[in-house]
DNA sequence: GTAGATGCAAAGTCTTTGCATGTGT
DNA sequence: ACACATGCAAAGACTTTGCATCTAC
């Protein structure tokens, strides 16, 4: 899914073409860990491809209700990161002094998620999990 | 330490008594689940309390350092809930459909964080987790 | 009496919306 | 040509801040 062009992404999910969703998209493949809206924009700025603020929000908004991206809560940034959706979800460990987003490899919640189905009457559909600590690079300073 | 009074809650953060802190403390006190501010703010105010808005923000933030709150993001909500410190943390399962939020009994974190630590280098010192899904209640809409 | 807490109003940040204009198909 | 996307500016929601006043100790 990470490796179709922007223009196949937004084909099959049936939005319209514009030069503004290709450099999102673009962008957006470019990171390996979740983004800020506010990095998103710095980033787009960056690359001089000038897309109004509001116009991200919009696709975002546009991207979530297709599911070609995941917006979470980042606790120590205090605000929401994004990244475009992998075959399947990750979760992340985050060091509280770098801010740095370590992807773990896989998901450890579905025994979990097994056992409280079982035990509680909850059907569960999502989960989200967040790691934080320190990094093996700021580790020694704390 | 729930089971403490407002007053001694606040003598033991070092924290100088007032009519809005030992209010705001004994809402929170009467809930079962985390609530946003914005349900605090109601609490407070069908309780003829009458605090400020930015009062409450800053006793929050008081209480956050202090420790006596947990602040946490809840994404179905897209906002803040707050809650009492309780002696060890909880988790919550989160309907998608009534909002309900039911703790769970003890933490499945445990061993995971333990696996993380031997595989990663990484100290963990913190989790956020929360389990989306239908409640027994509403499970019969889905 | 003094340090710190509160109320009020104003400012800040992040996000959404209305509307005129521009663009993809 | 037409539906839909965008830019811009304005409004909204939530949170923080400055300052004068009040209150606990």
């Amino acid at each position: 899914m990470k490796s179709m062009s922007s223009r196949a992404l937004l084909d099959n999910a049936n939005l319209k073409y514009s030069r503004q969703r290709e450099g999102l998209l673009d962008v957006l493949k470019e990171q390996k860990t979740p983004i800020t809206i506010d990095q998103l924009d710095e980033l787009v700025r960056a690359k001089k491809l000038s897309i109004n603020l509001s116009t991200i929000y919009r696709i975002l908004e546009a991207f979530l209700k297709h599911d070609m991206i995941e917006k979470t809560f980042n606790i120590t940034m205090q605000s929401y990161v994004i990244e475009l959706k992998h075959s399947h979800h990750r979760h992340y460990l985050i060091c509280l002094d770098c801010q740095k987003m370590i992807p773990i490899q896989q998901c450890p919640m579905h025994d979990i998620v097994e056992h409280i189905e079982k035990e509680q009457n909850f059907h569960v559909s999502a989960h989200q999990l967040e790691i934080y600590g320190y990094c093996s690079d700021c580790i020694k300073n704390h």
